[in-house]
DNA sequence: TGATGTTTACTATAATATAACGATAGGAAT
DNA sequence: ATTCCTATCGTTATATTATAGTAAACATCA
C-alpha cells in the first residue's frame, strides 16, 4: 500500500484551518498555497523553490512575499525551519502546544521525519536549568541514513 | 577573578597544533589566524566578520579563502558551525574523538556554551536506531537565557 | 630538479534573506 | 455606507551567506 500523500497535505491544511479559526488568524489563499507547497513531499523545501513554483512567465513572485508567509507559518507551528538545510518542512503536530520534536534527515533520500524523543528533551532541560539557564528552546536535527537507504 | 580569555585562545591553538602534528595536518599561518579569530570570544563568529578583520585597506581577503579555511577547521573539529546563527564557534573538546556536545546560545548576550549531555544523545541514538536509522549525527542547539542575563 | 599534491589566491556568481515603503483589502465603529 | 484602522500583500532595492572554477604558490620527496 503506497503512501497516499494527498492525505498528509489535506490533513495539514485542514488542521491549519481549524487552528486559525480557533485563534482568529487568517489562512489566506497565499498562506494556504505556501503551506501546501511546503507539504509537497516529506523532504524539506527551499524558499526559492517555493518562489519558483509560484511564479509564472507573466508573474514573478518576489522573495519577501514568500519569506513573510513562511514567517507566519513558522510562528504558528504549521511548519519548521531546518537550519542545517536552510529549508522548511511541514509540521504534523501543529495542534500540540508543547512542541518537543526532533528532526531526522536522511542524508541520502533527504526525507525528513519529525519525531518525539521526550527523554532527550527532558535531560537537556534538566541539565541546563541546573546550570541556571532559563527559557530553553532546544532544536535538534539529526543527520542519518534511513532504513530504506541503508 | 575575571576570565583570562588569552588562556582559552592559547590553549585552543596549542591543542590544534598538537592534533595537527599527530595527524600530519598543516596548521598554516592562515589556518592559525582564522582559528584565533573564531576564538576571539565566547560568542559565535560570522564568516564575513572574519573576512573583515583579516582585510586591510591595501589587501582585501576574499570569501573563498576564509570559507575554505573554516572547512578545514570544521573537518578537524577545531571549530563548529552553529546553523541557527550561520556562525562559527571554537571547540573546547577538539581532542576527544567521540564528540557528543550540545550548544547553548544565550539569546541576550549571545554567549555560547558547548556542553556534554550524554544521556540526551544516548536516548536519541537509542530511539532512532530502533527505527532503523544508522550513521546518526545529532546536532543540538539550544536557545536560552543564561544565568547572568536572567 | 622535476614531479606531485596541497594550499592559497582571485574572479565571478549563486543562494539565502531582509529593509523599507507603498498599495490594497477586511473588519469594526460610527 | 463611510470612515478609520490594522493586517496583508506587493515591489524595489540591497544585504548576507556561500560556492564554482581556475590559476598561482608552495611543500615534499623521489
Amino acid at each position: 500500500m503506497p503512501h497516499q500523500h494527498t492525505h498528509c497535505i489535506n490533513g495539514a491544511l485542514h488542521t491549519a484551518e481549524k487552528i486559525c479559526s480557533e485563534k482568529g488568524l487568517r489562512l489566506t489563499p497565499l498562506r494556504k498555497q505556501v503551506l501546501e507547497l511546503v507539504w509537497a513531499d516529506h523532504k524539506a523545501v527551499k524558499a526559492y523553490d517555493i518562489i519558483e513554483k509560484m511564479s509564472t512567465h507573466t508573474h514573478e513572485v518576489k522573495p519577501p512575499i514568500v519569506y513573510r508567509t513562511l514567517d507566519f507559518l513558522l510562528e504558528n507551528n504549521f511548519i519548521h525551519k531546518l537550519h542545517s538545510e536552510n529549508a522548511f518542512i511541514g509540521c504534523p503536530h501543529s495542534e500540540s502546544d508543547d512542541h518537543k520534536a526532533i528532526f531526522v534527515i536522511c542524508k541520502k533520500c533527504m526525507t525528513v521525519e519529525e519525531t518525539l524523543v521526550p527523554e532527550a528533551i527532558s535531560s537537556i532541560e534538566k541539565n541546563l536549568s541546573d546550570k541556571g539557564y532559563t527559557q530553553l528552546q532546544p532544536h535538534i536535527e539529526v543527520s542519518a541514513l534511513c532504513k530504506n537507504c541503508a
